[in-house]
DNA sequence: ATTTACAAACCAACCAGTCGGTATGTTATA
DNA sequence: TATAACATACCGACTGGTTGGTTTGTAAAT
């Protein structure tokens, strides 16, 4: 399943045979269609996977976050470092994210596994959102901001330093761009001396 | 070739069958591999199509930007802008960027065609970055950013949007992040008052 | 003794690409 | 102007190989 996902992550769901699959993984085609009713099946349970590690990871990150401050500010700030140094503490070339590998070849997919990611998606908008509004409630900013976009804006971020580090070869490009949208909540929230 | 694009956007290129190509353009498969020697050879041209357009579209757009302002940081501003309003007037769901639609399938396809995107997306960092660098010596900003990555950061914004519009259906959200970039980029070169 | 976990051989459908042939020009010659 | 010679655009049946998926066999675990 490991190695089913590096390899769609390399090739997209669709330029991925079964075969490329288990000469991967190193099991017989019996053994795919015991553990997998058939590819769809496995595109499945891989974005479910994916999506279950990725809602994990941004509840542990915002837990962390608020841990380490009281101001909610601070605690978003704090929160988007953290994937900053995590990205930052990777050697290898980030795999890319399997959520927009799959949203790039939307019509291979059925509603339900499109469902799902969005529903990922939807959660990184919400958590980012709460903050983002006790943020608004606590510090009087006079900038009008529209605070959902703003919350979208990371995984938009994310998303996008992901392609570009892809085309560039350029792993630093994620945290660098992380520390963009770092330093444009600081401008927007922070209070000036 | 038009209907090639729009079925590899929605599918991948290794979604997409030639089969399939040849049924929506409603020619013979005789015809296809009349013009294209091989399904790769059509990958090729598709890209090389694609950039070109790409190309062209950021430098007109440069061009109508600077003669709307003598003023540099205005120009980028009103470039962004302008994005933003062409986004804005389009009523059916943004189709996709065959760039990204490629990246994600990164190991079908040889570096030559991966060369195209990469030159395609650097032309826009380097045009960016010549504004950013005029502003900086004109306007005595007090924040110290990155420039080449905060240049990066309109194609980040762009890629990461098609993301998450393709996947909550907002198409929306294109807009709403390039005016995010926008006012980050006021926040950061603006005087205040 | 039955179920689970796998392996190997196998299958029909489909794939990219080929091939022999046709229709429609275009140019050269007379 | 008529015709021969050639070029380009195109067709769709066909092919060898690959695809996702099945069937049958078997060895271990319960």
């Amino acid at each position: 399943m490991n190695a089913a996902e590096s390899t769609i992550l390399d090739r997209g769901f669709g330029g991925t045979t079964v075969n490329a699959v288990i000469e991967q993984a190193d099991v017989s085609k019996g053994a795919f269609f015991h553990h997998f009713s058939s590819k769809a099946e496995l595109g499945r349970q891989l974005v479910q996977r994916y999506a279950d590690k990725d809602t994990q990871h941004l509840e542990q990150t915002l837990v962390k976050a608020e841990g380490l401050s009281d101001d909610p500010l601070q605690q978003l700030l704090i929160f988007v470092k953290l994937f900053e140094q995590e990205i930052e503490s990777l050697e290898e070339p980030f795999p890319g994210c399997l959520f927009a590998s799959y949203l790039q070849q939307s019509e291979l997919f059925d509603d339900n596994i499109l469902d799902i990611i969005r529903e990922s998606m939807l959660l990184w908008r919400t958590r980012v959102l709460e903050k983002l509004k006790t943020i608004e409630k606590r510090y009087s900013h006079h900038n009008d901001v529209d605070l959902e976009s703003l919350a979208d804006m990371l995984m938009v971020i994310f998303e996008g330093s992901f392609v570009l580090s892809q085309s560039l070869n350029e792993n630093k490009i994620i945290a660098q761009q992380l520390a963009h949208y770092h330093n444009y909540l600081k401008l927007l929230f922070e209070e000036k001396p």
